[in-house]
RNA sequence: GCCCUUGUAGUAUAGCCCGGUCCAGAAUUCGGCCCUGUCACGGCUGAGACGCGGGUUCAAAUCCCGCCGAGGGCGCCA
């Protein structure tokens, strides 16, 4: 079977009257007009219309909706309202045929459930508007590469299957590694910290896992995240760092994403920089003043950030949190040593990233450790490294699925994630 | 773990509150017939559904209970 393409969709146009070609693609609608009708077919490029009539009609043999087909045809111009040519079918060949009834409206006419959809991912990639979510979310990955490239970041990729969970924070899950106990690792943390020693800068964008029963918009127990980590950086540097990444993709996908952007229904608003900086303290003030009372040193909940968002719409810093609410890693400030050297990035009251300076005192870091009940031994391999001349360093992870969220204003990442891992969903 | 909402054809929905007018309605999809410029083609025609189990009632898609599924929120989330 000839499965060969002379052009894809994109590279037809008008000019190119008179000529054969031959291309593929699914049969998106069909229109038969007694003695003639008409298919719209679309490739991943684009879609164009082919016009069958005379003694053709022959052709339309078996044909429907979602096929795939290969036609070869010759160009002629068009009094379509969409197209200025179209493809005269010479021969018309079903690859494969679609099945009814599908699980699922590929065209999008009628919006499915996103339950449905999830179960019927890829035909749901039939549809525009979700296939122009994952092509932004491509778009949005290369920005990212890039940007971190330009400043001389390397790539690195870290183990996903680990073999210590006493570092505390979320549940990890669990797997039998030939007859030890594994974990699937929840963040590159640790690794990416080492890796300062001799590549100085460089960031990962991955998945992770957290075996947490969060039933929200914005928790997955599989997520994407993207990962930094630098030397002689100190939080601020790496704050900026990640503002100018996320103006760099919201300005590239504005600016790339005209199709995408009109598919999805959404324009893409490059945001103002810089970012506001609000320290935590600022934070408390604001909510005292809105009949919101913390003490220092308590965590700010779902309702305080929801407030906050409110104060604070788009992209902002929390910036010098407690010492007591961060991670053992956490860098003190050198004025007061009960606040942080940390931030979140937060969009509205949707916390996108956090980051900090890191310490690099092996001895600190001991100290850290016990303070927070952690047992030293059980991270003897990570310390050890802290010995070979571990430079001052600081870095961020991001939510690259929530961060998309934002990108093209909706609030719930299973839409951008393709085959998304809840509790109640491991399947397909 | 807690709370709220919800389940009607392939899809997406009307009906439910206020039981009888519903052997469940319109759309789209799918099948058949007609149609030579459609473009959400049109016309005629056909097929297709009350998540499962129990209860109340003369009567249940509609009210109640249980189960199952789905959506969302809180909490959790170095």
């Amino acid at each position: 079977m000839d499965i060969s393409r002379t052009h894809l969709i994109e590279d037809l146009n008008s000019s190119m009257e008179g000529q054969n070609i031959i291309f593929g693609g699914w049969i998106v609608d069909l229109r038969k007009l007694g003695k003639m009708a008409f298919l719209t077919v679309r490739d991943v490029t684009g879609m164009c219309q082919v016009i069958v009539k005379g003694d053709s009609m022959n052709l339309l043999e078996g044909l429907n909706r979602q096929s795939v087909v290969r036609i070869s045809g010759k160009i002629q111009t068009s009094k379509a309202k969409d197209f200025d040519f179209e493809v005269a079918a010479i021969e018309i060949q079903v690859l494969a045929k679609a099945e009814y009834p599908l699980p699922i409206d590929p065209i999008g006419r009628l919006e499915s459930d996103i339950d449905n959809r999830l179960n019927a991912r890829a035909l749901d990639m039939r549809n525009q508007k979700t296939a122009s979510i994952f092509k932004l979310r491509h778009y949005v990955l290369s920005s990212i590469r890039e940007t971190l490239s330009e400043k001389k970041f390397i790539e690195i990729t870290t183990p996903k299957i680990i073999g210590s969970a006493s570092e505390g924070g979320a549940n990890l899950f669990g797997l039998d590694y030939f007859g030890n106990q594994a974990y699937l690792a929840q963040s590159p943390q640790l690794y990416k910290e080492q890796m300062t020693i001799g590549l100085e800068r460089v960031f990962e964008i991955s998945g992770f896992y957290r075996a947490e029963k969060s039933h929200t918009g914005r928790h997955l127990s599989e997520f994407t995240s993207v990962d930094i980590e630098a030397a002689f950086m100190d939080y601020t540097d790496v704050m900026d760092v990640l503002e100018s990444l996320i103006i760099d993709v919201f300005r590239k996908t504005s600016e790339k994403c005209n199709t995408e952007q009109e598919n999805i229904g959404h324009t893409i608003q490059v945001p103002d920089s810089p970012f506001e900086r609000v320290t935590y303290s600022q934070a408390l003030d604001e909510l005292k003043n809105n009949d919101l009372k913390l003490e220092f040193g308590d965590d700010l909940m779902d309702s305080h950030l929801r407030k906050l968002g409110d104060i604070h719409t788009g992209f902002y810093f929390l910036t010098d949190w407690p010492m007591k609410l961060k991670p053992f890693y956490i860098h003190e400030k050198d004025d007061d040593p009960t606040l942080s050297r940390s931030f979140d990035l937060q969009y509205g009251y949707l916390e996108l990233s956090s980051g900090g300076r890191r310490l690099h005192d092996p001895e600190q870091l001991k100290a850290r450790l016990k303070e927070q009940e952690l047992d030293p031994v059980n991270f003897a391999d990570h310390l050890e490294s802290f010995d070979w001349g571990m430079p001052p360093h600081s870095g961020w992870g991001l939510g690259l699925d929530r961060l998309m969220t934002v990108l093209i204003g909706i609030d719930n990442v299973r839409e951008v994630v393709l085959y998304p891992r809840d509790p109640d969903r491991l399947k397909p």
